[in-house]
RNA sequence: GGCGGCGUAGCCAAGUGGUUAAGGCGGAGGUCUGCAAAACCUCUACUCACCGGUUCGACUCCGGUCGCCGCCUCCA
C-alpha cells in the first residue's frame, strides 16, 4: 500500500501517515463557527481536508473524520441576543447553509460533526481534570490554563512565548489573568443571556473556545489520534492552547500530526468585509459558475501555498474542466464501439496515468501534479482515439482511470440532468432540419441564436452534441 | 523587532544537485469540418527575482540584496 507523506507542522518535516494496526485515520478538522454563512476561504481549507480523506482512502486506508461545529462564540452570543433570540435558533440557519454548501462542493460529510453546545459536559469534565492536576488557577470564577505548568507550551508555532508580556496586548475578554500567555477555559457566568450558560462543580458559566476542540476530538477519536487539521491561522494560538490542555489532561500526546491550510487570498488581497471582497459559494454560483469549477478551483492548488483566487482564474478553470467532461463523455460514446481488447498503448496509458496520479498526491497532498497525470491521459486518450485504436473495451479502460482520479477530484464527471428549454429545443431541431436541406445559412442562424443563449453546439459523427456555457 | 513562507514563460502552476525545466489557460500556424466546435500535430521560459559562494555541475544547497506575504491579537 502506498503510504501517504504529509507534511508535519509539528515536526516540520514531511511524514508518512501511518495507521494504527486495524484502525481508521482518525482526523479532526476544525470545523466552521456558525455564525454566518462561511466564504471561500474557508472552503479552501475544507476542501483540503477533503481531498486528504479522499486522498487516503484512495490509498485503501480507513478513515474516521471529526469535524466540529462551533456553536457558542462571543459572535453568535452577541449576534442572538441582538435578534433577540438564543443559540439553538440563530445557529441553524447558519449550520443548514454550511451544510448545503459542503454538498455543492461535493464533500464528503465527516462521520461526526459535533456541536459544542451538546458537548460542555464533556468540555467540564476536561476541566475538572485539568484542575485536579494542578494546571489552572481562577480569577473572580473564571478558570485560566497556567501556561507556566506546560514547559513544551509553544513547540507548534515555535514562537517564543516568553516574549509576549503579561499587558503587551489588548486583552478583550476583560478577565484578569497572571500571565498575558494563559488562557480562559472558562468564563464565570457575566451579562450573557441566561441560554448561554451552564452549569459547572466550579461555578455557572461558559467554556473558552479552545476546550470544545479538546473534548470532542477526544472524545471520538481517543486521547491520541492521527491528524488534526486547520488553517494556518489556527496554529498560534488555538492549536497551542488545544495540546496545552489537552496532554496535561491525559498525558499523553494529543495528535501526531498537524496539517495546516495556508489562506486563501482574493485578487492579491485579504478578504476583509471592508474591502468587499468577501465572496461565499451562492455569491460564485450566481456568477454563472457551477459547482464542479468552484471544486476544481480550489482542488487545484498546493494546500500549503497561498492560494490566489482571481475570476481570471476561475474562467481558466472553465476551459481545463470542460477538456476533461468533453474527454470523459467521447470514451462514454466509444464504449459503444465494437469490441475487442483493449490496445496495449491504452492501457499502458492508464496505468502510468494513474501511478503518476497516485504518487503525486502521496507525495504531500501535490494536487497540481496529480492534475497533470489527469491531463495526460486526457491528451494520450484523445490522441489514441483520433487514432481510431480505441474500441470500447479500450474506451472502457481509460474511462474506468479517469473515475478513479475522480475519487479523489470528484469534478471529472461532467454535469447532468441540464435540459435545453423549449425554445432552445425547437432552435436546435429547425438547426437540424436546415442542415439536413443543406441549407446553411439558415442552419447558422439557429446556431448563432443558441449560441447567444449560453448554447453551444458541435456537430460529430455520431450526432450533434450540444453544451452550456457561461453567458 | 522576533519567527516563517514566497518570487519559475503573457496568465495560473509543479519540479529536480547532472538527459529536452511538468501540466493548464492564453496566443501563432496546420489537420479535420459546409462553416464551426471538439480533438490532434507543431511552435510559444537557451531560462527559473538579483548578486555572490559551495560544487566537476545549481533553477534546486549556503550567504546577501530587492520585492511580496503570513504569524506574533479574534480569524479557515
Amino acid at each position: 500500500m502506498t503510504r501517504l507523506k504529509l507534511y508535519n507542522t509539528l515536526s516540520g518535516r514531511i511524514e508518512e501517515i501511518v495507521p494504527s494496526d486495524g484502525q481508521p485515520i482518525k482526523m479532526y478538522v476544525c470545523g466552521p463557527t456558525v455564525y454566518s454563512r462561511a466564504h471561500i476561504g474557508n472552503f479552501r481549507t475544507f476542501m483540503a481536508t477533503d481531498m486528504l480523506r479522499r486522498t487516503l482512502k484512495f490509498l485503501g486506508m480507513e478513515v474516521l473524520e471529526v469535524m466540529n461545529i462551533t456553536d457558542v462564540d462571543d459572535r453568535i452570543i452577541q449576534l442572538a441576543s441582538a435578534k433577540d433570540t438564543n443559540i439553538e435558533a440563530f445557529t441553524e440557519e447558519p449550520t443548514r447553509a454550511y451544510l448545503e454548501d459542503l454538498a455543492t462542493l461535493r464533500m464528503e460529510i465527516p462521520e461526526v460533526m459535533p456541536k459544542a453546545t451538546e458537548h460542555v459536559g464533556e468540555m467540564i469534565a476536561l476541566i475538572e481534570q485539568l484542575m485536579a492536576r494542578g494546571h489552572t488557577y481562577t480569577v473572580d470564577g473564571s478558570v485560566y490554563f497556567r501556561i507556566a505548568s506546560f514547559p513544551s507550551y509553544g513547540g507548534l508555532s515555535r514562537l517564543d512565548v516568553s516574549g509576549i508580556k503579561t499587558g503587551a496586548r489588548v486583552d478583550t475578554d476583560k478577565y484578569e489573568k497572571e500571565d498575558a500567555r494563559d488562557f480562559v477555559l472558562w468564563k464565570l457566568k457575566g451579562d450573557e443571556p441566561p441560554w448561554a450558560q451552564w452549569d459547572a462543580s466550579f461555578g455557572r458559566g461558559r467554556p473558552g473556545w479552545h476546550i470544545e476542540c479538546s473534548a470532542m476530538s477526544m472524545k471520538y477519536l481517543g486521547e491520541t489520534f492521527d491528524i488534526h487539521c486547520g488553517g494556518v491561522d489556527l496554529i498560534f494560538p488555538h492549536h497551542e492552547n488545544e495540546i496545552a490542555q489537552s496532554e496535561c489532561g491525559t498525558g499523553k500526546l494529543f495528535a501526531k500530526h498537524w496539517m495546516h491550510v495556508d489562506h486563501l487570498l482574493v485578487e492579491n488581497e485579504t478578504m476583509s468585509k471592508s474591502k468587499g471582497n468577501v465572496y461565499n459559494i451562492p455569491d460564485l454560483l450566481a456568477r454563472g459558475f457551477r459547482s464542479d469549477q468552484i471544486r476544481y478551483m480550489l482542488a487545484q492548488s498546493h494546500y500549503r501555498k497561498a492560494f490566489n483566487f482571481t475570476w481570471d482564474g476561475l474562467a481558466q478553470v472553465e476551459t481545463a474542466l470542460a477538456r476533461i467532461h468533453t474527454f470523459w463523455n467521447r470514451l462514454l460514446e466509444e464504449t459503444s464501439t465494437p469490441a475487442g481488447p483493449a490496445h496495449d498503448d491504452v492501457v499502458q496509458a492508464a496505468t502510468s496515468a494513474l501511478a503518476a496520479f497516485e504518487a503525486a498526491l502521496a507525495n504531500d497532498l501535490n494536487a497540481p501534479e496529480a492534475l497533470a497525470a489527469v491531463h495526460g491521459l486526457v491528451s494520450e486518450g484523445n490522441s489514441v482515439a483520433d487514432r481510431g485504436t480505441v474500441n470500447g473495451a479500450g474506451a472502457r479502460v481509460l474511462l474506468d482511470a479517469l473515475k478513479k482520479m475522480d475519487q479523489v477530484f470528484a469534478c471529472f464527471e461532467p454535469p447532468t440532468g441540464d435540459l435545453l428549454s423549449g425554445d432552445e429545443q425547437a432552435l436546435f431541431d429547425a438547426r437540424q432540419d436546415a442542415r439536413k436541406r443543406r441549407d446553411f445559412s439558415a442552419a447558422d442562424v439557429a446556431r448563432k441564436a443558441l449560441q447567444e443563449r449560453g448554447v453551444i453546439l458541435e456537430d460529430t459523427a455520431k450526432g450533434t452534441r450540444w453544451k452550456r456555457v457561461r453567458a
